[in-house]
DNA sequence: ATAAATAAAGACCTATTTATCTTAAATAGA
DNA sequence: TCTATTTAAGATAAATAGGTCTTTATTTAT
């Protein structure tokens, strides 16, 4: 579904967040440490975030990562993924075929319809303030 | 979704059933040329789908591959990703946590649920039969 | 028997993804 | 200004996925 690379941003992002919600600011080992990822992969990562404007960076002491209030209840699961996997998985075809559209359906075009248009509206309305709720209030997950 | 390897898998088993249909066996080169894909590593995959008795291989002048009538209509999808790709994609986590269930979901695990229900469904309920009788009267198409 | 046509098997190569390491840049505080 | 702390950037390495090549085994027809 997602790349590794995608899903540690996910985890991080939604990591950062919920620091965030609590005005604190969270250092990359920490990030690592919580979503149990690899912390050089993951400042990558991160770096990618930052770039895309997702996650904010401050280098020094007393720096790390934040997301603004504004930023975890406008962005959306699908910016993170957009900023790290790019647009395949709204557009590729489920075969791979390079044209595969209505007028030229690979075999499984119709049956994945349906299927891509529950993922992208998931994707596109599931808020990063709603995952980091959740987490904050432990009813979900980042690692185990 | 799927890996590079069951995308072929989908669309040689596909096009060998079209030709089964018409009681035609089919060579290597032809399937690869029909499908689009490298030889070589098409004969790879067609090893795993006769190795899971999902095509029929004979060797020798005449030879080549087909599927039982019988194995066009029962065999689903499902069986043809179970034999390539595994069961990742009917149990794996999206976030690529190694225990995520009810009792400790990770964020996405609920949003996740109904779309991987429908991906399931489809693979279940999707015959070679269904999608090779398209392919044969040319509303859909296995290249470009 | 022999030759030709075919798939099977396994070793090998290549590209991409995942992950690490090293150095540089920025910032805060003493 | 100096040092410690942090991220940024880029080179490198390891693992995996994707793909090829060579040899062997099997089958059919002559």
């Amino acid at each position: 579904m997602f790349s590794k690379a995608c899903e540690y941003a996910i985890k991080a992002t939604l990591h950062i967040a919920e620091q965030s919600l609590q005005n604190k600011r969270i250092i990359l080992p920490e990030i690592a440490k919580a979503i149990d990822s690899p912390v050089a992969f993951t400042a990558k990562i991160l770096q990618q975030l930052a770039k895309n404007k997702i996650v904010q960076s401050s280098k020094g002491p007393n720096g790390g990562f934040s997301i603004s209030e504004q930023a975890i209840q406008t962005f959306k699961l699908k910016d993170i993924v957009l900023a790290i996997d790019g647009e395949s998985i709204f557009t590729e075809c489920g075969l791979g075929l390079k044209k595969c559209d209505e007028n030229s359906p690979c075999p499984i075009h119709h049956k994945f319809k349906s299927i891509r248009a529950e993922i992208i509206d998931m994707l596109e309305n599931t808020s990063l303030k709603e995952l980091s709720k959740q987490l904050e209030s432990g009813v979900t997950f980042l690692k185990i």
